[in-house]
RNA sequence: GCCGAGUUGGCGGAAUGGUAGACGCGACGGUCUCAAAAACCGUUGUCCGAAAGGGCGUGCGGGUUCGAGUCCCGCACUCGGCACCA
């Protein structure tokens, strides 16, 4: 024990005696290394310390963190603190526990930090890791160190290549439901076993013809179609990173729908594996449904439109098909590709005055409509939608398409209300049963046909339950007629009825687009990716990674006005000529190939570490097939696997989360992981907020100098109101875990953190509070160490019957909180016994 | 509009359908001290009452039950997600 003054109660369990004793815990741990997992293969196998087998794993983890340049507030620690107890609570329960905490650290504030700078990301971010371990050990985690490791190390950035590569080098069978190497798919074309999409056998088509034919079935693929572009940050985005107001969720600036060759991910062929085994996995039902409502999915039927005066058809989607009989119009959106073919030379006879916005010819019409609508950004677009309110516009193109049920020609209309990226950017519209297509059918003067009787006195469309009406065919060769039945038998017999006659087939829509994996930034993975002389994409030999990032002089991109949507991507590393550019030889002697300089999104690293913490410093793999199966295999046959506990926020629900579920779901596609899910159970912590302070002016006043009196709040004699929201440096309210440690100590914090309230709900911070948490651990220390000699006042003697009945309720309550997290609830037990004891009186 | 979560003292929050408010903060009273702080002990939902004791109490309105913060129906409000998604 560290020498203390010999005044009386020289051995109180003050702050300053807390951080010796926590202290000389943390060499301790460090030096005889004891959290450190063993694991089953590889470099850090070990036998358990008494040469037993290695027993009963629990991997947990955290959602790593961005080590950011300001440095931990007390919110940071509080999921790890959580997920220590939990491991410490394993570990003493006889299991192997795996728990470590990595960096995810490219990204965005490194990078404009160094374009202020001139300081390299790199350094940077490597002395905000240094800042952030230093801040976290004194926390006294439970971490196996030897695990942790950052996503911008070359060793993890080779393996985050990897991956990528893999996914470049497969396709998904849509008959087998899961992802194949590439070279499966090139020997079929080549056996004949499968044909072009035109029909062409692999024997005629020209090697480019071939490459771009096995291009197209890539899982990672270049693509040029709309993307999210926003200038002011001039980068391409996901549309996960996109904000329902159409700006971009880092830094608000407008995004613009842009046409443009970027790299993408076949996510959308995961769809239904990615709803589906959401039922597998043990994740708060909020969570899920959040996945569930972006991927989207929605049954319906494809309803074939013939429009014979054109000699085409258009394909529609609708969740209701057994409206059929009620759509009196049709509308494509404005860029629908099938538009030009419909616009007739001049408008029909008897054409409505409001269906031509009063132009001369239907190609004047749908000129102007269309030049209005691409002119408009997303946000203006969607300006004024709440539901219902925004005024339908549209006009007609001067073509009738066929109804396939009744024969009806109803009119085509172009209109902006219908979306190009959803469906088939196309839909029949029943303005009996859907509100938007009634509001536009008021507007144009359309007609009207409940296909569902509504309730007596219902307005309008009606969208709800009951019997179907006006739906038969009539005359000679009559087969259709749902009249009376219900909904869903009404749908199952006109998608019957639309299968039986080629007019079209049930089926199902999606959501959810293909993951944009491309960025314009320095500061990430560069794609492992080359093209040759004919600009084809070609996947960097594994032995030439990792493809490391090149110096250059400036490390932005090219940035716009935020309103510019006509600027153009510009990656930094476009600039490094000489790295661009490179001699290789891949099998067929030395040649010049352009390096691609575009890096991966920040999202990369992040969708497989956890694979990583199972073998961090693994060689040859990835992670040895062993450990994967040990610490992620699934724990019962037909299990999903994956880590089994992972605490974060839930602000990566759909992003990160999903994104981590698809790679894993490939790798295990193709053999590399026996883990169908890489995070069993999911639990979402709550935030720390904090109160902010603002004086009459409007500037925010340094919270900790803020007084609380006559009801009211109070700086420097001035009253000021009290806000609530996040920590922040802006706010002046951040409080440091530093802080903590100084004034009470490790402990007296993380019993503080625990005993707030439930671990998944938000709540302010409040210093003054610490205190109890500190007064529990002092009568803790006094039942059993004397405060003036520091001798230990600890007994054998056989407790009273109460007290054995207060400590077995005690254990028997903090057992069940600890599996239900409920941290809260278990300190408040252990109080009540540490009460007690005081009462009753332990010392001899 | 749709989906999800929630609403309990001055505050954070406890309560397998069975004594509402555990535990903590704050406040009030006391011990110690020349004094203060810290620490320790006690009181603390609210109203009436000197007290004993009693009335009222878990967002609002109904219901089920011997018994409802908890279960059911309806409503209001708060927070989160999605949204001209056919």
């Amino acid at each position: 024990m560290t020498t203390h003054d010999e005044t009386p109660a020289s051995y109180r369990y003050t702050s300053e005696l807390a951080g010796d004793i926590e202290r000389r815990w943390q060499d301790r741990w460090d030096a005889e290394g004891t959290f450190e997992a063993p694991n089953p293969a590889g470099d850090l196998a070990a036998e358990a310390a008494d040469g037993r087998p290695l027993g009963d794993k629990y991997f947990i983890m955290d959602m790593f963190p961005y080590p950011s340049g300001a440095g931990l507030h007390v919110g940071h620690p509080l999921g790890y603190i959580a997920t220590d107890v939990v491991g410490r609570y394993r570990r003493m329960q006889g299991d192997n526990v795996l728990h470590a905490l990595g960096y995810d650290a490219f990204g965005l504030p490194a990078e404009i930090h160094a374009v202020q700078t001139g300081e390299h990301p790199r350094t940077n971010t490597l002395a905000n890791i240094a800042n952030m371990r230093r801040q976290l050990r004194r926390l006294g985690l439970a971490h196996d160190p030897r695990r942790s490791f950052a996503t911008i190390d070359p060793d993890f950035v080779r393996w985050t290549q990897w991956i990528f590569i893999q996914i470049f080098e497969s396709w998904y069978d849509d008959e087998q439901q899961r992802a194949r190497p590439i070279s499966e798919l090139r020997a079929e074309y080549e056996s004949g076993a499968r044909t072009a999409p035109d029909g062409a056998g692999w024997a005629d088509l020209e090697p480019l013809e071939r490459r771009l034919l096995i291009d197209s079935r890539r899982l990672a693929y270049v693509d040029e179609s709309p993307v999210n572009w926003c200038p002011g940050l001039g980068t391409v985005l996901a549309n996960e990173e996109v904000t329902a107001e159409g700006r971009s969720e880092r830094g608000n600036f407008p995004v613009f729908t842009r046409n443009l060759r970027q790299w993408k991910m076949r996510i959308t062929a995961y769809s239904d594996r990615l709803i589906d085994d959401l039922e597998r996995v043990d994740w708060p039902e909020s969570v899920k449904n959040m996945q569930r409502n972006w991927i989207g999915r929605s049954h319906g039927a494809r309803v074939r439109f013939q429009v014979e005066a054109a000699s085409t058809s258009f394909d529609v989607f609708t969740t209701r098909p057994d409206t059929l009989f009620g759509a009196t119009y049709a509308v494509l959106a404005p860029e629908h590709e099938l538009v030009q073919a419909l616009v007739t030379d001049a408008w029909p006879a008897g054409t409505p005055r409001s269906w031509t916005n009063g132009l001369e010819t239907p190609a004047e019409a749908v000129a102007a409509y269309r030049a209005v609508a691409a002119a408009k950004t997303d946000l203006e677009r969607q300006a004024g939608t709440d539901g219902s309110g925004k005024d339908k516009t549209g006009v007609f193109t001067g073509s009738y398409a066929t109804n396939p049920v009744n024969g009806v020609q109803i009119p085509v209309f172009i209109a902006d209300y219908v979306l190009t990226g959803y469906g088939t950017g196309a839909i029949m519209a029943v303005p009996g049963g859907d509100q938007r297509d009634f509001e536009f059918a008021e507007a144009y003067g359309l007609p009207v046909v409940h296909t569902v009787q509504p309730p007596e006195g219902h307005q309008g469309a009606y969208a709800g339950e009951g019997p179907a009406v006006n739906s038969a065919q009539t005359g000679d060769g009559a087969s259709l007629d749902v009249n009376g039945l219900g909904v869903a038998e009404a749908k199952a017999a006109v998608v019957a009825w639309l299968e039986a006659h080629g007019a079209g087939e049930g089926t199902t829509t999606y959501r959810l687009r293909d993951w944009l994996f491309s960025r314009q930034r320095y500061w990430g993975e560069p794609f492992p990716i080359v093209y040759d002389e004919s600009d084809q994409p070609i996947a960097v030999p594994d032995h030439l990674l990792p493809v490391e990032l090149p110096e250059v002089p400036d490390y932005s991109p090219k940035t716009y006005e935020p309103d510019d949507a006509d600027s153009t991507p510009e990656p930094p590393l476009a600039r490094a000529d000489d790295w661009v550019h490179v001699t290789l030889d891949l099998g067929d002697g030395p040649r010049p190939y352009r390096r691609e300089t575009n890096t991966m999104p920040n999202w990369a690293g992040s969708s497989w570490y956890e694979l990583r913490y199972t073998d961090p410093h693994n060689p040859d793999a990835v992670t040895d097939p062993a450990n994967e199966r040990y610490w992620l295999g699934p724990k019962t046959p037909g299990g999903s696997g994956g880590v089994d506990l992972y605490v974060g926020g839930v602000e990566h629900a759909v992003l990160h989360l999903l994104y981590a579920r698809f790679w894993h779901k490939v790798l295990f596609d193709l053999g590399h992981v026996s883990s169908e899910e890489p995070f069993h159970r999911l639990f979402n912590q709550g935030y720390i907020q904090a109160y902010a302070f603002v004086d009459e002016r409007g500037v925010y006043v340094p919270a900790d100098e803020v007084e609380e009196r006559d009801g009211g709040f109070w700086h420097d004699g001035r009253p000021v109101t009290r806000e609530y929201g996040k920590m922040g440096k802006s706010l002046k309210n951040v409080v440091t875990p530093d802080e903590m440690y100084d004034a009470y100590g490790a402990d007296t914090f993380r019993v503080y953190e625990m005993s707030m309230g439930p671990l998944d709900v938000s709540r302010p911070w409040e210093t003054r509070a610490v205190v109890g948490a500190q007064r529990f651990l002092q009568r803790v220390w006094r039942l059993l160490v004397d405060e003036d000699s520091g001798e230990s006042l600890a007994t054998d003697d056989a407790l009273d019957a109460e007290t054995l009945f207060v400590l077995n309720r005690t254990i028997d309550g903090v057992r069940g909180d600890m599996d239900n997290m409920r941290f809260n609830t278990a300190v408040a037990k252990l109080i009540e016994l540490t009460n007690h004891l005081t009462k009753v009186g332990v010392r001899a």
